[in-house]
DNA sequence: TCTCGTTCTTGGACAGCGTTACATGATCTC
DNA sequence: GAGATCATGTAACGCTGTCCAAGAACGAGA
């Protein structure tokens, strides 16, 4: 009855509507109707079945397909999906982070992002290092920009909380305010990943000769 | 008897010891002859434990002196310094990550960041966004430098796993070769860091001319 | 010295988690 | 019809964070 598309398409729904902890194999299985040793039995180990359902969700991320004229605009596209479908499914990308499966959730647009990165004639283990640079910046952005939307209450309480006014040394006081106000992530995402996308995939410089 | 310094700083050897899984309420208990519940009148919540844990982690983090004779080379000092570091306390940071904390537990360093772009002319919003965009990369690259350390089981074990050579597509072969094999991280990580900061913190032409 | 109030500590419980051993029912094959 | 395989359920184990109510230490004030 319970097939293992079913309890992965369920499981990948509750993530989805309720937060990546409401991923329990007990919630999971009452949602199903059913005993949680169907699950075991079904996808396996608690791992198994996360690492399965990233997987999935990996596999229908990569069904956009990719914009731009020149490669080096290619690259920086699927750069920026990656970026935009993480955002969009933020509690699906939550829970393969906590479970270091970013790569997995992923994996699809890499590969993507490997075929634009050879038409733009970067090949071999350039390829590969400038995959993996792209990689851990957007990763290292959707950290920050998954940390921001949940409350800052994790942050604030503890005992003898030190004051961002306190230890300020000697920092100019319109950088100090600056800091104490949220950056426009999705802007400092952008020219950070041109730059990254830039050192790696130099702009085709007749191709911009012509705009 | 059982001061709150010396409870948080118990915890820091046990996660430095064994591993950030290793911190768990009772455990710290046992290891220093207490009740768990002295823990929670002292420190509080677990939040409140691995907060303060990973700040008081962050203050001894940021003791190294910045070296560098330009200001763009010492603001490429301190994220190396960053790096370096949280690897060096790699189950620290490990923690912080899982706890979402990692803005705490270098913020310390980020500070001293914002005090080098400052001296590198790089004040108020355009100094916040920089220091952003510079820590979202080196978290980025520390996420997979992490993941990388530990076994690959998790991510290869769940029901139809396709090989990573079933779905190649049109790759070059040297390229997919590549892809196979583990990157030199830190050479990655130091190339692209030089290209972010550089983006931010355009090199001396003056100092590069005496090069 | 006795007592009161605050500070600190404790034991024991509760609910939830992942996981497993074992028993049961269903279904198909020979 | 007998037996094997598949699919599901029941009940438990050990672990986690958390809290409650009761007790112990201790520093004053009478």
């Amino acid at each position: 009855m319970a097939t293992c598309d079913e309890i992965l398409d369920r499981a990948l729904a509750l993530v989805e509507a309720e937060g990546a902890e409401a991923l329990t194999m007990r919630r999971l299985a009452g949602e199903l109707g059913v005993a949680t040793t169907t699950i075991y039995w079904h996808v396996g180990n608690r791992d198994d079945l996360v690492t399965a359902v990233v997987r999935r969700h990996g596999e229908q991320m990569a069904r956009t397909p990719v914009n731009g004229d020149t490669a080096r605009d290619r690259v920086l596209d699927v750069a920026r999906l990656i970026w935009r479908t993480s955002l969009e499914h933020r509690e699906v990308t939550r829970l393969a982070a906590a479970h270091g499966a970013s790569t997995l959730q992923a994996r699809e647009l890499e590969l993507a992002m490997a075929r634009e990165l050879q038409t733009a004639g970067v090949v071999g283990t350039a390829a590969r290092d400038a995959m993996r640079a792209i990689t851990a910046c957007v990763g290292g952005f959707l950290v920050v920009a998954l940390r921001n939307d949940q409350p800052p209450e994790a942050l604030r309480r503890t005992t003898v909380l030190a004051d961002h006014n306190a230890d300020d040394g000697d920092l100019d006081p319109t950088t100090r305010a600056a800091l104490a106000e949220p950056a426009d992530l999705p802007a400092v995402f952008e020219s950070t990943l041109q730059a990254v996308v830039e050192s790696i995939v130099p702009a085709d410089l007749s191709a911009n000769a012509y705009l």
